[in-house]
DNA sequence: TTGTGTTTTATTGCCTCC
DNA sequence: GGAGGCAATAAAACACAA
C-alpha cells in the first residue's frame, strides 16, 4: 500500500501545474473527515447532510453558475479572481477526486446494496451533488474492487486448505507404508511358520485323514487374521503390493470353489499355501 | 524536486437481457 | 436496438523515497 493515501485539507500538492485556484479546490475539496469541513464548503440551504457542490467534475456548469454561487463568492471576495475563474473553466476537463464523505456516503449505499437502480442511481446523485453518471461509474469500479477482493480471499481461503489437506496426505502416505511394513513382516512370519508345520507333518506322514471340506464357519477365509475387506479392496488401488498379498484367488487361500478337493488331498495344512505349492501335494501322492 | 508505484476516476468495447 | 454490466485500459491524483 505505498500508494496509499492519507488526504488531508493540509494537501498543497498542485498536480500538473495546478494554479493557486486548483490548488485551493484540492485542499478543499478533500477535508479531513477528523477535521471540520472548510467554511467554503457550504451546504445548499434544505439539502440533505450529504448535498456537496462537489469538483468541477462533479458539477454541471449550470450549477456552477447556478446553484453553487456561494461557493464562487467565496473564492472571489478572497482572490478577486474573475481572471483565474475564467482561467479555470476554460481549461480542459480534469479528473476530480470525489471528497471523503461523498465516498463515505457512497461506500454506505454500496454495502446496503451494491447494484444500482436508475431511481436510486439519480437519488443518491442528488444528494451527493454529483452526475448520475459518476455515481454508476463510481458503483462499477466499486464492483470491480470488491471482486478483487474477493478472489484474494478465496485465492487464500483455497490455499490454507490445499496446505491442510496437503499436510493430512503426507501423514497419511506415513501411516500407510507404516502399516504396510507390518503387514509384511506378518505375513513372513505366518508363512514361515505355516511352513515349518507343513515339513513337519510332510515328514510323519501320510495323511491319515480324508480330505475334508472346511465347513462355513471354520473356513479359514473367514478366520485369516489377515484377510483385507471385501468391500475395501476398491479403495487403495495403488497399493499393488497389498493387494498381491490379499489376492485370495492366487495367494494363500484359494477360493474353495475353484479347487477340486477330492483330488489332492487338500488337508486342512494346506491352507495357508500358495496356489504354486500345489506341486507340493501333487508330489506327496 | 523528481521518479515511481498505487489508487481512483473515467472511457471504450463487448456482451447480455429485455 | 437501447440500457446496463463487466473487463481492460488510460490518465489524473496522490504518496513516498531518494
Amino acid at each position: 500500500m505505498a500508494g496509499g493515501r492519507v488526504v488531508s485539507c493540509n494537501n498543497t500538492n498542485s498536480v500538473g501545474g495546478s494554479n493557486n485556484l486548483s490548488v485551493l479546490l484540492q485542499s478543499q475539496r478533500v477535508p479531513s473527515s477528523s477535521e471540520p469541513m472548510d467554511p467554503l464548503f457550504i451546504p445548499r440551504p434544505g439539502s440533505s447532510p450529504y448535498s456537496f457542490f462537489g469538483t468541477r467534475s462533479m458539477v454541471s456548469f449550470e450549477d456552477v453558475h447556478g446553484g453553487n454561487r456561494s461557493f464562487f463568492r467565496s473564492f472571489d471576495e478572497e482572490e478577486n479572481g474573475d481572471e483565474d475563474l475564467d482561467e479555470y473553466f476554460h481549461q480542459p476537463e480534469k479528473k476530480r477526486r470525489l471528497t471523503v464523505d461523498q465516498v463515505q456516503f457512497l461506500e454506505k449505499s454500496f454495502e446496503v446494496e451494491n447494484k444500482l437502480e436508475p431511481e436510486r442511481k439519480t437519488q443518491l446523485a442528488k444528494e451527493l451533488g454529483l452526475q448520475p453518471r459518476q455515481v454508476a461509474i463510481w458503483f462499477q469500479n466499486r464492483r470491480a474492487r470488491w471482486k478483487t477482493k474477493q478472489l484474494e480471499k478465496d485465492y487464500d481461503t483455497l490455499q490454507a486448505n490445499f496446505n491442510t489437506l496437503k499436510a493430512d496426505y503426507g501423514n497419511l502416505l506415513k501411516e500407510k507404508d507404516k502399516l504396510k511394513q507390518e503387514v509384511l513382516q506378518l505375513t513372513d512370519k505366518l508363512v514361515m511358520k505355516e511352513k515349518n508345520n507343513s515339513e513337519l507333518s510332510d515328514v510323519n506322514t501320510v495323511c491319515q485323514e480324508p480330505p475334508q471340506k472346511p465347513v462355513d464357519s471354520d473356513s479359514p477365509r473367514s478366520s485369516y487374521p489377515f484377510e483385507p475387506d471385501q468391500s475395501d479392496t476398491s479403495q487403495d488401488e495403488e497399493d499393488n503390493l497389498s493387494n498381491a498379498l490379499f489376492q485370495p484367488s492366487s495367494y494363500i487361500f484359494p477360493k474353495l470353489e475353484d479347487n477340486d478337493y477330492s483330488d489332492p488331498p487338500a488337508s486342512s495344512c494346506s491352507y495357508g499355501f500358495h496356489v504354486e505349492d500345489h506341486a507340493f501335494w501333487s508330489s506327496a501322492y
